[in-house]
DNA sequence: GTGTGTGAAGTGGTTCACAGCG
DNA sequence: CGCTGTGAACCACTTCACACAC
């Protein structure tokens, strides 16, 4: 079955969401209480729910601890992901850090930077490589997932001799810039600049 | 006239590609042009566009000048805004860094952080000071929007007294956590790891 | 002929409303 | 009686298709 993004984007916080009530030791939630926590409506939290299943009894709500294991299941991985961090700026350091607690989902394999001064060192335990060893490392590590952050103008370039690898099927991207890949590859683009900028529009309209 | 928030997004962008169209030179620009650069539908960029007047030329295009004029009125601002950050762990000095070059539309008026160690003093030129104070700074700066990047178990308590104060309208949550707003207040979260979670689980549904 | 502007049609996602079960 | 599960109605945004201006 083919599952939209934006229900994707809610069950990971469900999955949050419920860790926390396990670990509360709450025993039952209702769909309008998980609803009131993420602000979302009751009646999308059904749907979002019932997509996988009747885990919910009528009359008293989801069983917290099931619920919880369950949508664990549902984005769990079938092999544990080999991610590399491209530019480490500021940013990139910051999300390596944010990252590299284990987690059996993914491991952060590789660091890639064009300043010598960063490469050939390890940085938070990653080894930092040259951006010249790219295509080889990422191969080697058999790199799934790329973190860009690195400056605008050199985004579509890094990002377009990193797909020619083959290896990379997803890429995040921090850089203000449009990328353009091909469809196969999924690209999510996290744009501080747009997202403040539009924050401010609505400001300016609201005012 | 309402306008969406998607459009808001793919306007910024606008913006942003016409400047640098401006910089190479380039006089005319296609819908087509501009939505192949963009990754959208030329259809989508024509009706984007025309919300705001008819700036484009039947049979030749848009004269890439004057829409970006234009674009840069739409979303210009009717004063600079006042933005605070919340959290100087790495990712609040790498957004620092990233936000605080001369911008007419916003200025880094302060951070905030509950660490002794950081406060006091300046960081890349901008007063940091300690989370005690935060009531009396907001409202001394008369701070709009505030960028948070607080631990996760941090963030909705530091939300909460923020918005005491009444000067903040616009809140960017960098924390791992679905905060709760009043609906008057305009909230953008940009959840790393909830979007690599969905990265993730995209590319486990392709294989 | 070429490319815009736009009403109409289509698509995808959300919300409603209620049947159904504990 | 309460809360889930779900088809149907609704809404928002996107895409189409074509008249119109250059």
């Amino acid at each position: 079955m083919r599952i939209a993004e934006p229900t994707v984007e809610r069950l990971v916080q469900y999955g949050r969401l419920l860790e926390s009530l396990v670990a509360k030791g709450k025993k039952v939630v209702s769909s309008k209480e998980i609803g009131d926590m993420l602000s979302f409506k009751a009646s999308q939290v059904r749907k979002d729910l019932s997509y996988f299943g009747e885990i919910g009894k009528r009359g008293v709500g989801y069983p917290v601890e099931q619920l919880s294991r369950h949508i664990g299941q549902i984005l769990a991985s079938p092999r544990q992901w080999s991610i590399g961090i491209i530019g480490v700026g500021k940013l990139g350091e910051a999300l390596l850090g944010y990252l590299s607690f284990h987690n059996e989902k993914f491991r952060i394999e590789a660091l890639f930077d064009a300043d010598c001064g960063k490469t050939g060192k390890e940085i938070q335990g990653i080894p930092c490589f040259h951006s010249d060893e790219m295509a080889v490392r990422i191969r080697e590590k058999a790199i799934d997932v790329v973190i860009l952050t690195v400056p605008a103008y050199a985004a579509q370039t890094v990002a377009d001799s990193v797909l020619k690898v083959g290896t990379v099927k997803g890429i995040l991207n921090f850089a203000p810039f449009a990328l353009t890949v091909p469809e196969d590859v999924f690209l999510i683009s996290m744009d501080i600049s747009v997202e403040l900028e539009k924050l401010l529009f609505f400001l300016k309209h609201k005012e």
